[in-house]
DNA sequence: TACTGATATGTAGACACACAAGGTATGGAC
DNA sequence: GTCCATACCTTGTGTGTCTACATATCAGTA
């Protein structure tokens, strides 16, 4: 009923998954909660879009789990890249920056003469 | 069985054709040129995509058709802004910035301490 | 004790949309 | 007469995000 828009453009979460766990291994909801801080609230992970995100990642070898304590005492599953993770990240990113870049280019292209 | 990935993020395809008949009408094969052009060939829009795509936008008032003469001699559908159209390409350009500006925050966070 | 809220993981089903692959037709060049 | 660029279109498929739901633990509090 509600014009209700998805919140992430296709294609984007797996990017800001591989980003988030670049320098640390970080569990699924720690990862949402601070893609939600660092893109200073505008970018909102929902859980139905994250789990199936991580197995998905998780089967194509880029990222590996370990069941540890999180620093709430309770188990939680920490994720970090692989080393084909690290390559998939780099490339990812200088696709998104060539993309971002091409919309920008017809979003700004001149007017043409009639 | 390639790895070929998609060429263009879903969602952003209506924004680069109501952006590339802002000042005048064009046809579909038209748009789908001067996509590419403006966008310095990175932006290829398939036809399977852009056809479907103009119906929609059709179907929801944001563009209409006209039969015309192209430059070709031949007939060709011809669509142009509406008003509605006009106001959903100024949110849709808005949402854009805000969008990739918030990647782009992710993309850029500082390493957390440990 | 029972409750509430934040933490934490997960699945099932619906839906949107870009894609590949196929098709039709016309006009100009050769 | 054949080929290519132009111009339109549809069907089926896959991928990925969403909503909604289910489960469980732990801390605080009434």
């Amino acid at each position: 009923m509600d014009l209700k828009r998805s919140d992430l453009l296709q294609g984007t979460l797996d990017l800001l998954i591989l980003k988030t766990i670049e320098h640390r291994p970080l569990h699924g909801y720690a990862m949402a909660q601070r893609i939600l801080e660092t893109s200073r609230e505008v970018l909102t992970v929902q859980q139905g879009s994250l789990y199936p995100a991580l197995h998905r990642l998780e089967r194509k070898g880029l990222i590996t789990a370990e069941w540890r304590e999180a620093e709430s005492k309770r188990m939680a599953k920490f994720y970090s890249l692989t080393a084909s993770g690290r390559t998939q990240l780099a490339e990812e990113m200088d696709q998104w920056q060539r993309y971002a870049r091409a919309i920008q280019w017809v979003l700004q292209a001149p007017e043409v003469a009639s």
